[in-house]
DNA sequence: CATTTGTTTCGTATTTTTACGAAATACTAA
DNA sequence: TTAGTATTTCGTAAAAATACGAAACAAATG
């Protein structure tokens, strides 16, 4: 009689999503998607600044879009990533449940 | 010359605190805390719940401690652990400076 | 003093992550 | 066809995460 699992789906979901957001390099991508929300990016923008091997970068990319909080559109040699807009409000909305909490908001001064 | 990291501290803080979160588990656990963020829950408490074994809840309870979500009141043998308010707030506005952003807001239908 | 209790630390094994440079890919331009 | 371009995949190495059971701890109790 093995201990079921009380883990929700939505919390698994969300540890996915937070796992992906666990690297410093992969915040500045995504909040460097956000800001250029309508114009997107390529991988080459990110490699001018960010001091990484480019193969490093792409599995950073990788990483992300596997989480499925970004997607990249290939049109070669060119791969354009923009934010997945579905997911993206979907983590957000994960990522409120536990912070925006009445039981800690009342203790809150 | 080496190219430097735009990367800002903000931005390493909240990958520190997605990492911490970025196990089913501790998800489970933090959860847990703020659902009874009032009289807090000693380790014994998750045992009884979780299908893990202790030694690696206890794993996962100083992840979140050395992330700084949770804190640890030990009074032997019993530790108690309550979210750390301080830094769990400061979590929740990491967050929401990814998440709430204007030109995502702008676009969402 | 010896036992019990709740919990952590230790030792260890396995898997995953992170990182790099070299090679492959897939299209464009010369 | 050859060369060039942006990017990824491959091969590999080193570090970190995950998990378990056994042993250690520190106080309370018999």
């Amino acid at each position: 009689m093995k201990k079921l699992s009380p883990v929700t789906e939505n919390q698994t979901k969300l540890a996915r999503y937070a796992k992906a957001l666990g690297h410093p390099m992969r915040i500045y991508i995504l909040q460097y998607l956000v800001e250029n929300f309508d114009r997107c990016c390529y991988s080459g923008d990110l490699a001018e600044i960010l001091p990484i091997a480019r193969s490093t970068l792409s599995q950073h990319l990788a990483e992300l879009k596997d989480a499925g909080l970004i997607q990249g559109e290939i049109n070669p040699p060119y791969i354009k990533y923009c934010i997945n807009k579905d997911n993206f409000l979907e983590a957000k909305k994960l990522f409120s449940g536990i912070f925006n909490t009445e039981s800690i908001k009342l203790i809150t001064t």
